[in-house]
DNA sequence: TTCCGGCACCATGTATACATGATGCGCCGT
DNA sequence: ACGGCGCATCATGTATACATGGTGCCGGAA
């Protein structure tokens, strides 16, 4: 275990451990990314960077191919790397990407049939979201909510039982903004967000049953139509909403 | 400039030569991966990779790492990397999976609109499909022909205009036996093979018509059917031709 | 005999010095 | 004044030495 100390202005101000230089880098430079402080298009230099953190150039630039292949980092024609510019139209197509992906899983896990054990765990995780609602309309556990969302739509990607596609949701769902719990009604939103998540998990339920009756095109539809919910939430927020930008997360690195 | 000298058994027997040492020690890499003699599962190390390509360990890791973007090798638990392992069932996922991606590539289009100028543009490549075949049926120019439909799906995933598409299904085409062009006929493959072809670029016309149609569902199923008879091919030769699997590119490395 | 602890080795992680190639600027010549 | 050539500088490419941490084996003790 190393401890990291990194200095600005002369003066540490952060402190910082983890396993190894390489590994606190990607996440230090995946967060700057994230917030906006690296704007897309903008080229990071090994010796710089490597001085700023107060490491050596190889973990950085053992860190900068890691975010490469996490897709936030492009690489330079001639060496180096660029922060991968995402323009509004870019989130959107990557909300549609998800829902083509996980429409597929879902279409493959009706088609081919799903493990009775995964099924019974899927619905396990319908019955905690079901308990996040209360008695009145609005009284919702908003984290909780979020907390097993994220599980349910692992969940879904699994029932696919395949590897590959498997790995292409896992990828797009690297970009913040088009996860599946990007745009879910946090602390933070108005209380008024609350009242589409019995909707939202309405949709779950319905993408279950197409699943256990084997109707593969009607899961592939609804899974399609349950990420364009993500989408129809990020055009309120950019027309009407564009203060609450910043908590989305990932959402402050779109250029327009 | 390098210039390179592999030795076996402490004798020169290849010299190669490229931009960089990484770059060379990644086709190579590569390479061994395709024909099969990295199988699946293997673990590579540093250190003796780097003795046996006359390099230094830091254009293997290099190497390494960008096989790993290119998702040909996973990353170990605890460090090093490890040959990604593919089954007959992930060769299917993956041809599914370019199916629906150029599906929603092409449903995109539909919906969207397209340039006119890539609209001419592929049309003209789809006139140069229709040279490629003679008055004769089975009389046609498959070296040709597996070159413009090569084109073609280039062209088709621009259509979208979604650079997060296009992205996805580039990196889809990089496992050879998912490419557009893995399975179609070669000099090698019996005649009765060409007989297909004509019902091959009927699709790429049916695809082209349904977008500039605005047909934007009938495009996306075109595309899936479309990438459906490369599975076809892949099913019959897994059956009974199993001695051609050699002359696909990239199927060497299948495991069962 | 079995289990636990320590030691040794090996693979990767890190730092650093040096090499190389590209790029841009300035000078010189026309 | 303009254009081309060359040099200087900088960023990445490469080699290598050393650090670190995990793992497996061996020996001793219960």
């Amino acid at each position: 275990m190393y401890t990291w100390c990194r200095k600005r202005d002369g003066i540490t101000v952060e402190k910082s451990s983890s396993n190894t230089h390489a590994a606190r880098a990607m996440i230090e430079l995946r967060q700057r990314i994230f917030d906006g402080s690296l704007a897309g298009g903008t080229r990071l230099f090994e010796v710089p960077l490597a001085e700023e953190l107060g490491i050596s150039r190889t973990p950085v630039r053992e860190a900068m191919s890691r975010l490469a292949e996490e897709g936030l980092l492009d690489r330079a024609r001639g060496g180096g790397f660029v922060v991968r510019s995402f323009r509004y139209k870019d989130v959107v197509d990557a909300i549609e990407l998800r829902g083509v992906l996980e429409g597929t899983a879902v279409r493959l896990a009706a088609e081919r049939g799903v493990d009775s054990a995964a099924l019974i765990r899927i619905h396990k995780t319908l019955l905690r979201l079901d308990r996040c609602f209360g008695p009145e309309p609005g009284d919702v556990d908003v984290e909780s909510y979020r907390e097993f969302n994220g599980v349910f739509h692992e969940e879904l990607a699994t029932l696919s039982g395949s590897d590959v596609v498997l790995r292409e949701i896992d990828r797009v769902n690297r970009l913040p903004f088009a996860s599946p719990t990007a745009f879910l009604p946090d602390r933070g939103y108005h209380p008024n967000f609350r009242l589409t998540l019995p909707a939202n998990q309405a949709q779950h339920r319905a993408i279950v049953a197409a699943i256990e009756a084997r109707e593969g095109a009607r899961a592939e539809a609804l899974a399609r139509e349950h990420a364009r919910a993500a989408r129809t939430n990020l055009e309120y927020f950019m027309a009407e909403h564009s203060n609450l930008i910043g908590s989305v997360p990932g959402l402050a690195l779109v250029m327009n």
